[in-house]
DNA sequence: CTTATCCTTACTATTTTAGTCAGGTTTAAA
DNA sequence: TTTAAACCTGACTAAAATAGTAAGGATAAG
C-alpha cells in the first residue's frame, strides 16, 4: 500500500508552496528546489488546479499558488485528487456483489480509519517538517 | 494508495479462518467460500505461514488455522506481510537522501498515523461485519 | 500405496507507473 | 507588436508491479 511517486511529488509540492504562500512560483522554480522532473510535474499541478487546490497564472512571472490557506487544505484530500482515491477496496460503487459483501465492509472499515487519519493532517503541520538543503 | 487484490484476499482469508478458529480450514474449502483462486490463495497463505500467522497441517484433512487468537492479530500486521511493508515513503532504509530530507519526514509522519490505525484493528474487530451468501 | 493436502519455484499476460515529447495558449514586458 | 516565459494538453513509451497460471515435489492419513 504504497503511495506513487506521483503522489509524493503532489505532497512535497503543495508543501512547498505552503511555505511560500504569498509568492507565486513557477514549476520550474518547484522542480528544481524539489527535484522532481519537470514536465512531471507539470502534470500533477495541473491535476491539482482543475480539482480546485491551486491557482495558475500564465505568461512571464506567472506560476502556481495554493487557492486555500495551508490550514485548510489536508494531505488526505491532496492524495484523494493525485490517487484517483483513497479508497483500499476494489468494489466501489456499481459493485453487483451486494448485502453482507466481506470484502466491501471490511475493506470499508479500514477505508474509513485510513481516511480519518489522513484527513486529520494539513499542510500547515508539515511546514515546519523540511529542512531542504 | 490502494491495497492490492492479494493483500484483501488475504485479510479475508484471516478473517474466515477467525470466525473457524476451532477448525483447520483446507484452502480448498477457503478459495471456495471466499471466491478466491485456488493456487494464488496458495502462494498467500503460504506466505502468511512464514511470516509466523499461521499453522499448516499437510497430508489429508490438513489445511491452516491462525497461529495466534484472533484478538492477538491486526489488520496492520497481516498488511505489512502480503504488502512487503506498509511504508508509503520511498527512501526507507539505505536512501542517501539523509537529515532534512522533506520526502522522509512527511512521509514517515503520514505513515506513522496510518500504521497505528491499521494496528489498532484486530480480525476479532472485522469477525462480525461480514455475512457471505 | 494412494490420495489429499501443503509447498515451492518459475512463468506470463495485463495493468500501472513514471515518466517523455511535441506542440498549443496566454500574458508580461521590451 | 513581437518575444519569451510560463501554463496547458494529449499522446506516447519503457519499466515495474500485479494477478494470476502451471508444474511438480513433500508429507501424512487411511
Amino acid at each position: 500500500m504504497r503511495v506513487s511517486q506521483r503522489t509524493e511529488y503532489g505532497i512535497r509540492a503543495m508543501i512547498a508552496l505552503a511555505r511560500d504562500f504569498d509568492d507565486v512560483v513557477s514549476i520550474k522554480e518547484l522542480a528544481e528546489r524539489e527535484a522532481i522532473p519537470e514536465p512531471f510535474l507539470e502534470q500533477i499541478m495541473a491535476d491539482l488546479r482543475r480539482a480546485g487546490l491551486l491557482k495558475s497564472t500564465r505568461g512571464p512571472y506567472g506560476g502556481y499558488r495554493l487557492k486555500s490557506a495551508p490550514d485548510e487544505i489536508t494531505v488526505g484530500r491532496v492524495m484523494e485528487i493525485l490517487e484517483g482515491t483513497l479508497s483500499p477496496a476494489r468494489c466501489a460503487s456499481g459493485c453487483a456483489r451486494q448485502r453482507g459483501c466481506s470484502t466491501r465492509s471490511v475493506l470499508d472499515r479500514i477505508e474509513r480509519s485510513i481516511t480519518e487519519t489522513l484527513d486529520d493532517i494539513y499542510l500547515k503541520d508539515l511546514i515546519g517538517d523540511t529542512v531542504d538543503e
